[in-house]
DNA sequence: ACGGGCCATAATTTTTTGATATGCCCTAGA
DNA sequence: TCTAGGGCATATCAAAAAATTATGGCCCGT
């Protein structure tokens, strides 16, 4: 039955070469052979693959699309064992990692430590980027993993949630002598944000999204002042106390701590941003991305259990032994 | 040398059924064959595959990430016998083809017709979608071919440029006798559109992406009255008078002819949105996407040609023997 | 017309794969 | 604790598949 990987790669050497003589001698075996592997895959397909003549063969239209899928099953497989031989437990190879710059502070220095302490032959690469370029370097394969804050339904992505980070109101730093790097005592809600005006950035960027959404939720029609599309900027903007600013707890425990800017807190309802990490679905996670996947997870955890990441725990990451799962034996 | 697609299905049976006698039973096969097979497989990798014990097997780790892979690389050979055997030529299967209802209300119809009559055993399916959507919907595989009017670069995304559609401005019906159909005489330059309220698609449809995109270009601050994102409603609007509009000269024909409408060629630059036929590229095209490619943009040349489609063909598709490359013999 | 390159077919050998028989180990149950 | 049974491993042998060698026919260019 059904046709073997032996016979794929005799055929893409035929068609390459274009000829059956030539692609027996470059696979140093008989020619007669490759005949019949060739006879015998055209039977199995009922369609005739390469058109010979005289002058070597060539492929016909059904011939070529055969190619590219051979090429692609060929590639698969070689990747597979890739994947799975060598050191047997140890990722290896190379994995990319989308995050934009505000997870990526706390989060890769960790991952860098950690990826080099356990697995010294795994690369590491941290492509800085805008969490809205996720989904796309994802599907361009640019990345392997990416971080977002908001899920694409339906888009051929797994996501699984990380951290909810708190959304928060930022304004000019107080006047008194609070203690520092605490919310204001008093909240607002989400309702009375249509009184203050607001500095946010610009709707391409994915908070926007999350704040959008809210005011929808909230049926508030928010008062923007102007789109800046940076977060440090917008933090000395309202420390400046040329408007507020909604931006996620974590981007402003310094400034709050040196007391550049005051938070306060808003309720009905409160709003957070998921932090997402993020991969393909339909493609076989490989090792490196289980791998790195699981490191990301507890990672995410420590941060989040010692506050250097001041969030909420997802799903509380079930401890198994870790990267015991992982890494086999 | 390298494992065989025969191990691999073997391999499935062996993890799936959880033991290698009832692999060899259901595989009607004799129990030391697979084990054998099994010895090969590890040995060929370096790693245990299947963890052995007195009540059957599990996979290991690495096990479980090559069972992945095999049933990702068995599914690709099947989907690749499938696409190539059958009739030789003949199209077959169905295939999902994501388009905007502006674009779909001119090409469907012959589409649907040329499927029909040319290869009546393949199923078409036209999904009416926003183009915003159709790179998530081709990427998590709910359409094969999509049209969209951005190139969403580095997004693993194959683009092939069809039309360019001009657009115009659009406002209340010409008082005068004019002829219908056609343009006001006067032009307007693109920089003077700061002058004019406008209503336009919101900012997630992407004819608003294109127009904020030339106004960048051109240094122009448009004058958004209002967000409407429904081209017949614009085009009521514009025809009441309560605002102008920018749309695809496509888009509004109709309204032209019928006078409900007046358009203006918009100059310095003269804007145009582009239509890409879309799909994912990294993965080899089926007999049918090949097909179907190849139908739309001859009938796209057909359109435009007969005047059906206003606009300009982006590349003279070159006149190979258009469906004949397609259909073996 | 002829020589050379190229593919197809046939007969034969080699390699691979599967089957049978058997042994070992682990576990469950008496 | 001893034993029976289920489950995997190994060895040997048989069958099937693949490769080789030998040969023939076709087409093309000289």
């Amino acid at each position: 039955m059904s046709i073997d990987v032996r016979s794929l790669r005799y055929f893409v050497a035929m068609v390459t070469t274009g000829s059956i003589s030539r692609a027996a001698a470059e696979l140093h075996i008989a020619q007669p052979a490759l005949s019949l592997h060739l006879k015998r895959m055209e039977a199995e397909l009922g369609v005739k693959l390469l058109e010979r003549s005289s002058r070597g063969v060539v492929a016909t239209a059904a011939g070529q699309r055969f190619l590219a899928h051979s090429r692609d099953v060929l590639e698969k497989l070689r990747f597979a064992c890739e994947d799975v031989r060598e050191g047997a437990s140890e990722p290896v190879g190379s994995i990319a990692i989308g995050m934009p710059q505000s997870i990526g502070m706390a989060l890769t220095p960790r991952l860098v430590r950690d990826v080099i302490r356990r697995w010294p032959r795994l690369h590491l690469q941290i492509v800085e980027t805008s969490t809205g370029h996720v989904p796309s370097q994802l599907v361009g394969r640019t990345i392997d993993l990416g971080m977002t804050f908001l899920r694409d339904k339906s888009s051929g992505l797994r996501y699984r949630g990380l951290v909810e980070e708190e959304l928060v109101l930022i304004g000019p730093p107080p006047a008194g002598r609070h203690k520092t790097g605490t919310f204001e005592s008093r909240n607002i809600r989400f309702a009375d944000l249509a009184d203050i005006p607001l500095m946010l950035p610009s709707s391409q960027n994915s908070l926007r999204q999350v704040i959008e959404r809210y005011a929808q939720q909230a049926q508030v029609r928010l008062n923007v002042l102007a789109d800046v599309d940076s977060i440090p900027q917008l933090i000395a903007i309202a420390g400046d106390g040329l408007g507020h600013t909604i931006l996620s707890y974590p981007s402003v425990v310094d400034a709050l701590a040196e007391r550049r800017v005051s938070a306060v807190r808003l309720v009905q309802p409160r709003p957070v941003r998921t932090v997402y990490l993020c991969r393909l679905e339909n493609i076989p996670a490989t090792s490196a991305m289980t791998a790195m996947e699981a490191l990301i997870l507890s990672t995410t955890q420590e941060l989040v259990d010692e506050g250097e990441w001041p969030g909420r725990l997802v799903s509380p990451i079930r401890q198994r032994p870790s990267m015991k799962a992982v890494a086999t034996r």
